[in-house]
DNA sequence: CAAGTATATACGCATATACTCATACAATGT
DNA sequence: ACATTGTATGAGTATATGCGTATATACTTG
């Protein structure tokens, strides 16, 4: 895949692993939330709707899979967008979905804007 | 994230469909199967190693994501990619993997040269 | 040390989904 | 109509994982 060579077993399953760590509605909304800068989590509770618990477990996932990183300030700790890549890929699968989505969900914008 | 645009809860629940649709081993195989033309579901059957009911049904998962399309010819079904934006998103995966990769795996690279 | 705040984790439940087996469906030939 | 080949699907089971509650850990202050 990369250049499209086949990939063995193992470098499949990271892969998947990777899509997988992408394919949650409350992930993908943490990393959206990201997308401007650093936050704490405390706002990151606030910005998703999601419980505490929840949420930390969600950035413990996307910080295992290097798309977060983690920095302590005191109590609070700090998330940031660590890979790159990440705005692409959303980019590119919102893209790609943004002619089939306009006959399936209507409006691919949050309903604020 | 089209463009860094927030996303409304059902396109996120979509754009996490897609990930997920991708998050499967046996799903990335038949799309790097599928890389150099279409094929049809005993080929496909052979070149993975699964199982005939298996790899119907992870062609069916992929065919209703869009991301590959169905072609028949008496009883026959000829299977290929659909979605142009699917090897650029698997190149930018295994690039953005390959460097961590190499600590991780060792190679990226099938064993079978 | 005690109290308070910010974040992380353990546990249990509910649900989703990948897998296999058996079988149904579709198309072709005799 | 029947057999054969290729593909799809239903049922059952095992596993993974998201969520909420409660609790633990880390840090700061007094």
């Amino acid at each position: 895949m990369a250049r499209q060579l086949p990939l063995n077993d193992q470098a499949l399953e990271i892969v998947a692993r990777r899509f997988a760590v992408l394919a949650e509605p409350m992930r993908l909304r943490l990393i959206q939330a990201l997308f401007d800068g650093e936050k704490n989590v405390t706002a990151l509770v606030g910005l998703t709707g999601g419980m505490q618990a929840n949420v930390s477990r969600h950035l413990q996932t996307l910080t295992t899979a290097h798309i977060l990183a983690r920095r302590k300030e005191g109590l609070q700790v700090f998330y940031r967008i660590a890979d790159p890549t990440i705005p692409k890929l959303c980019e590119l699968v919102c893209g790609s979905l943004g002619k089939s989505l306009a006959r399936q969900a209507g409006h691919l914008a949050a309903g604020g804007g």
